[in-house]
DNA sequence: CTCATACCTTACTCTCTGGTAAGTTTACTT
DNA sequence: AAGTAAACTTACCAGAGAGTAAGGTATGAG
């Protein structure tokens, strides 16, 4: 009725920058990770910001921009949560590897589109796009092997093979936590920090079995 | 020159359907894997094919349509490439599964597009696309579901909690086995083998361990 | 009240690309 | 040699979607 109150269907609030890029890089982290980057439409993510595609362009530059602004948020907040969760955790290497692996499964779960933008996307779209990607993805590894290396030095006492080795154990863990995500979708009835026992039960043990010299060969029983 | 002879730059050759389908299906998976599907261009595979546009839509139909014969093709290659080693290998179910793994391995080293293709797109393209690339993942899942479940089955007497514990197993173990592969990349001195070998010293022995009974809790040490 | 500034929109343009119409050329059969 | 079917092409259309020009409107400062 007034002119003064908003008609509810349409709050048409006007709201400061950065506030606003902050709703707009959530839709499109939304949008990016259920269309990927090709077939994710700016009009779609301008409309489900409330605003419309030209404010995107003011704010973000390009396509490419907001998609970098995406990755390099998202990338931000799985590393800090991951190394939070670690650092609250204290105590052993293997029990702040779990209190991350879970933090990381507790991300994924909950914040699915963040991490399907930061993980699944094919990097070859541009060459900023691909810097990006690869940058965020190193950013990430880097705490996970962190944990790992930790891990193997107060195993093996200091040994510099560990550094190699704990980076190949930190990619092998990201990519088995990945994929058992999608197997966790198929399987809501098991609890979410199942996933996370289960792969630290699999991976430490048999880490740390195999730092204790129990290797596994063609040839073996 | 001569009218017969044909200018060596372009053979122009006739090429009966069969053949070039294999040819244009060749060029579709590379040139998917390189872009994406939404940024793959049906003249730069048709191109690449050696032959034009409108050949490709003869054949294939439409541009989903050569994407889900790409996935088809692909899929089949590999889920027979896993089996076949497993089968050659014989003797006892990690064997299988070692071979297994260092064919996948090898597989995607060597049609790295192949694996891009089938395990890497957003599958929410399409329905016809989600449902193919599901299919497709399903049936290479289940090859080594298959090997896992009988390693399982092996150590811990058949019992039916072995099938959900394999294909969580199985699961990780795919997608560490595709994380390792971006970190094969960046190593490439390390043998094509020892990625394989790594992570049946990772996962057999701690899975072994694990259903005879050492199993990790939070709060042991 | 006015005015400056920051927020926001409608209504385009222009390129890229999936898909097709209409016809041409090769190679095999009879 | 003629006929015919399969292989292949050039040249186009139509829609989608990235990016922009030009201007409208709320809101806080003076």
């Amino acid at each position: 009725m007034g002119r003064v109150t908003r008609v509810k269907d349409k709050p048409k609030r006007r709201v400061p920058r950065s506030v606003r890029e902050r709703e707009i890089v959530d839709a499109a982290v939304h949008v990016f990770s259920q269309r990927g980057y090709r077939a994710a439409v700016v009009d779609e993510i301008a409309e489900l910001a409330g605003i419309s595609k030209p404010m995107v362009y003011l704010y973000f530059t390009s396509k490419e921009g907001l998609f970098v602004a995406c990755v390099r948020r998202e990338a931000r907040r799985l590393a800090e949560t991951f190394r939070e969760a670690a650092q609250r955790a204290g105590g052993s290497p293997e029990l702040r590897l779990w209190a991350g692996l879970s933090a990381f499964f507790a991300f994924v779960a909950e914040r699915r589109d963040s991490w399907v933008v930061l993980h699944r996307q094919a990097p070859e779209q541009s060459e900023a796009i691909a810097a990006e990607l690869a940058e965020a993805r190193r950013t990430v590894m880097a705490e996970v092997t962190a944990l790992v290396a930790s891990g193997i030095s107060d195993s093996d006492g200091g040994d510099h093979l560990g550094e190699f080795e704990a980076e190949f154990v930190a990619h092998a863990l990201v990519g088995a936590a990945d994929a058992v995500t999608d197997w966790m979708e198929r399987h809501p009835d098991s609890p979410p920090d199942g996933a996370s026992l289960r792969l630290m039960n699999m991976v430490w043990i048999g880490m740390r079995d195999v730092l204790a010299g129990g290797t596994w060969a063609p040839q073996a029983p």
